[in-house]
RNA sequence: CGCGGGGUGGAGCAGUCUGGUAGCUCGCAAGGCUCAUAACCUUGAGGUCCCGGGUUCAAAUCCCGGCCCCGCAA
């Protein structure tokens, strides 16, 4: 079939070039335009974008999607079907039904359950024992369309975002190969989705990684991997940003809640509001990330020490 | 030129403002102690203080240039 591939980000970009080494003609590109990243604030090529110019692909980067020249030029393209793989925008109704085949999307949880912008983080924060990746039809509401194929995987007990997301990436790109297949054929049908189980899986803000030590010690926990690698739980020490990449779940007696109950070669251990997390990785700002026997090798952290704000 | 912090024995850090014998915690080696230990005691090895210039009687420390790392921001 003849595509038009519109995406943003890593796991974006494997998508298309799972396409790009299939039969599939790939008649052009949409992305996010070149954004200031990184120190320095240079702006810098989508990944997508990078994978599409490496196979000369044509690419666009509108900074307005509505922008009529573009969206003469995507019809120019005439694809038989728009794939989108977190593009970033919400598309508007002219594009969703520029296709014979409409827009085909790939969406990184199990649908109905978490619908938006964040479903893998949210997902390993809430401690969910299986995800997965669907494909469907992009309908006007927020991945509430019609569901073509779906896939499950279950999470391990240490899963992070990080990992997850590597899991979902190149399971999406098989199951949308798989897809486009059985559109081609006619083999797959459009299944409507049970609007009274549906999730929400909200844009995670940076502020969602602030430590609040008055939940329980397993929550804390699920939302350290689950803001891994961004926006990272974190909390303070003296007054400076203290991430925490890892920790554990321990018992302890009880002290207030971002009380440090232990600072010796045993442990670095913190009270929340129920049990106590041991930290095993963390990063003051403007340093490395160091495990927690090197953290407390170089600060003078003491049993008694408060983290949190203030 | 987006803002800011930093590069000091193998690791993590202090010392730099107010130049003048290189320090802390840990690791490592040897010996000791203990039924035993991520235990403890003793001794020891190990450093071009990122690189290159400059100022000075003297530079980890002050000045100029460069390389690398990191936090914020996006």
């Amino acid at each position: 079939m003849r595509i038009v591939f519109m995406g943003t980000p890593r796991v974006a970009a494997l998508s298309l070039q799972r396409l790009l080494n299939s039969p599939h003609a790939v008649a052009g590109v949409v992305t996010q335009p070149d954004r200031p990243a990184g120190r320095g604030q240079k702006p810098a090529p989508s990944p997508v974008r990078a994978v599409a110019e490496k196979h000369g692909v044509a690419v666009l980067a509108p900074e307005k999607i509505r922008d009529p020249a573009f969206l003469d030029a995507l019809t120019a393209w005439s694809p038989d079907v728009i794939v989108v793989v977190a593009y970033g925008r919400i598309l508007p109704r002219q594009i969703l039904e520029l296709a014979p085949h409409g827009c085909l999307n790939v969406h990184y949880s199990l649908l109905p359950k978490y619908r938006g912008a964040a479903p893998v983080a949210w997902a390993v924060v809430n401690g969910e024992e299986k995800s997965g990746v669907t494909t469907m039809h992009l309908v006007e509401k927020m991945d509430a369309g019609p569901i073509l194929l779906q896939r499950g995987i279950a999470l391990t007990a240490d899963e992070t975002t990080a990992s997850l997301q590597e899991k979902l990436a190149p399971l999406g790109a098989d199951l949308l190969l798989e897809t486009l297949a059985g559109i081609a054929a006619g083999t797959v049908t459009p299944k409507t989705q049970d609007e009274a189980a549906a999730t929400y899986a909200p844009m995670i803000k940076k502020e969602d990684g602030v430590i609040d030590w008055s939940l329980p010690a397993a929550a804390i926990e699920r939302r350290v991997r689950g803001f891994a690698p961004w926006p990272t739980a974190y909390t303070h020490f003296d007054g400076a940003l203290l991430k925490i990449h890892r920790a554990r779940v321990v018992e302890s007696e009880k002290a207030p809640p971002g009380e440090v109950v232990r600072a010796d070669r045993s442990g670095l251990w913190v009270a929340a509001g129920a049990g106590a997390l041991a930290l095993e990785e963390v990063q003051l700002e403007n340093r490395k990330r160091v495990s927690s026997a090197e953290f407390l090798n170089g600060s003078r952290i003491e049993k008694g020490a408060r983290l949190g704000p203030g």
